[in-house]
This record gives structure tokens, sequence and C-alpha cells, in this order.
DNA sequence: CAGTATACCAAACAACTGTTTGTTTTTCTA
DNA sequence: TAGAAAAACAAACAGTTGTTTGGTATACTG
């Protein structure tokens, strides 16, 4: 399964030698959303194929396997999230705890708004794709290095346990997707109280 | 898809008419085990029937689907969840902070540590199976319900959000199946670890 | 010990799965 | 505008899926 095997415009994601009616794009959106719907072993070749207009052995030009779609869209899923998440992270004058808050809310609308992309990173477990988990769990560590740094630079006493905080929380806002119907919360009020509750004290 | 479609057996759990030979308990613990590995969806009939040492056919004998089997099997890892739960939360006198600790303790060694049947309420989302995906949801409100007393019982400030705070105490804890590995943290230390966090102020 | 409900076997069903192969149409390029 | 590369079609493949049907052995009951 090496990268070879993917298709070059894929691969690079140059879109060297694309011909400008590619439906390509077509089938990394209908995949990004038959995959944060239904989750990767529910969807089938043909449900992709039909909702981008083709044929399911089509797909099989731009993909050498199922999985191998996967990774294309859950690439692009981390992609999303850190491009959402890296404004509110590169605001290195605001309060940390501010920064804090803006990060959980830039990861928290990707995860429930901001399309499918996002979602498929979180809904889809990497060992739904075993031959492959490998690289999934890579491209999920790179995102997660990225959100603890919100997590390290906060003013905490000596004795806080920083691992454990940053589990806690990216925990709380990746469960969401279990309960949170749009509508009632906005992702930012959700992400503001998470973060309150751990800055404000509650206990005595 | 009524109760009857369900054999006698299993729908009362009364075991009226059970032959002592019965392979249902290996049935259901193959299926316990397979749905907490490999997930609804990636785990065949088959696989359950061979494990349990029969013929995929013969599973019908005791169950009208694979959607009432996992039913049954989620049934009974709510039960044992509120099994393990129960007594960390009947202790009312004990101080309401370690009360909280003592069940976040019991609900993650029932999702980590004891046993398939309580991974599968965390690990199974209900609409996998769609047919029987509102029972499955109400199953696991009715849990959760007895979650929130740990929560509701604490002496907050009047201005905290209880429900906040649920969400993402048992966010935080059910998530911690993703990452969790046997052997470094035990389940104890993390929960005591978990409730310090929100209870000791972290901000200024 | 006869009779019956219990528990399972054996074999097949149709539908669906990811994937392959050879061919055809279409767009771009020289 | 001829040729080459890109993009897709059309049809099938072997394997797997959940499930059904009819028969059979076994344990329990009277």
């Amino acid at each position: 399964m090496t990268p070879s095997d993917v298709h070059p415009a894929v691969r690079d994601g140059s879109r060297t030698g694309t011909r400008s009616d590619s439906r390509l794009p077509l089938v990394l959106d209908a995949a990004a959303r038959f995959f944060a719907e239904k989750g990767f072993g529910y969807t089938s070749m043909r449900d992709i194929a039909g909702a981008a207009g083709m044929l399911p052995g089509s797909l099989y030009y731009y993909f050498a396997s199922k999985e191998e779609l996967l990774i294309a869209v859950y690439a692009e899923g981390v992609r999303r999230i850190e491009e959402a998440v890296r404004p509110a992270l590169d605001k290195a004058d605001a309060d940390p705890w501010a920064r804090l808050a803006n990060v959980c809310a830039a990861h928290l609308a990707a995860l429930l708004e901001d399309g499918d992309y996002g979602q498929v990173v979180i809904r889809v477990r990497p060992d739904d794709a075993p031959a492959v988990a490998a690289r999934l769990t890579a491209l999920r560590d790179e995102y997660e290095a990225l959100f603890a740094q919100a997590v390290d630079s906060l003013p905490l006493p000596a004795r806080t346990d920083r691992r454990a905080l940053k589990l806690m929380l990216l925990g709380a806002l990746n469960w969401s997707q279990t309960w949170y119907r749009p509508g009632k919360d906005s992702p930012q009020a959700l992400a503001r109280r998470f973060v309150r509750l751990l800055r404000d004290p509650l206990g005595e």
C-alpha cells in the first residue's frame, strides 16, 4: 500500500495532469458526506459513486482501494480543522484562557457545523480501516499536537497534569458529536462554557 | 419489530423453558466480544456463531435479527454499568466530590476493564442499527440520568451550568475508550484526576 | 419410558460487497 | 487538427452478508 497506489492528482494534491471536467471533487465530497453520516463501514463504493453520478468501478481510477479514499477524505478533514483552529492559536498576544476558548470553539465548529470533512476525522475510527489505521492515527496525532499548544501555554499551578487536561477537554469536545443538535447551542457558547467550568473554581 | 420477535427466554430474562445445555450465554458473550472489539457493522453473524460453536442460522432461534441481538447485548451492558456505578452513588453520606469521583471511577472501569458488555454501550452508536436506534438511545439515556445524580448533588455556585458539566465529564470519560491503553493509568487514577481538574481552581 | 418442546444442523437464498478488466468517449496539447 | 493522455463506462468477478426453510437430535416432563 505504497503512495504510488494512489492517483497522481490525489497523491501530491497538485492536480497535475488533471482535466477540468474531473469529477474527483464530487467523489471526495460524496465520500465525506457518507463517511460523516453513516460511517466508513456502512458506506459502499456504490453509494459514493452514485452520489457523484458515476459507476462504482470508476472510483478506482482515482483510488486504489476504499481505504485509500478514506485517507484522502480524512487528510482533508484534518487540514480543514487545522485551518479553522490555526488563527485562534496564532493570536499569541491574547489571554491564554481566551485563546483556549477560541481554539475550542473553532474545533467544535469544525466538528459540528463546518461540513462533512471535519466530522469524518472524529466519527471514523482508525481501526475501521485496518490496512491504513496507522496513517489515520498519525494524521490525528498531528492535529492533537497542535491543540495541545493551547493547553501548554496556560498559566497553571505547577501540580496540574496538563496531559490529563488536554485529554479531558478534547474528549468532552469530540464526544459532543454524539449529543449535539444544531440550533440550540452554538459551538462558541459550548466551548466557552466548557472552558469556564475548568477555569472557575467549583469546589468548596 | 415488536418484542414478540424475540425469543421468550431473551425477552423477559426469566429463562423459562430454557434447557440447561443452551448455548445462549455463549452467543451473548461472543457477540459482546465482537461488538466491543470490531463494532456492530464489522461483526458478522458468522463471526458470532463460529465463536459460540454453532452455525449462523442457529442464531435465529434466539433472535429475530442481528439488531435484536445487539439490543440484548446492549441492555446487558447498561445493566452492568449501572450495577458498577450504583454502590458509589448510594453512599449518600460521603462527600459529594468524592462520590462523583467514585462514580466516575466505576463508570470508567466498566468501559475500560470490566469486560465487553460495558464497552459495547459506548462503542456502538445507536444509529449503527437504525431499526432499533430509538431503543438503544433510551437505554443509554436511562443510565445517563443515573450518572447525572452525582453531578446534581454537588455543592456548586448558583451560576454553574450543571447540564454542561455533566456533558463535559461524560464526554471526557467516554472518549477515553479511544486513547486508553491498559497498564499505564488505572481508571481510578484517571477519574480522580479528571474530577480534580474540575474541582480545583485553575484560573489566575 | 413415551412424548414434547427445546436447541440446533444443513443447506441454500438473494442481495450486496470491493474490485478488475477491457473498452470507449472526451478533453487537452503539440 | 492529429495524437495522446485523462476520465469514465460496461460488465463481470468471487466473496460475504443477513436470513429462511425444513429437518433432526437431544434433554426434560409426565
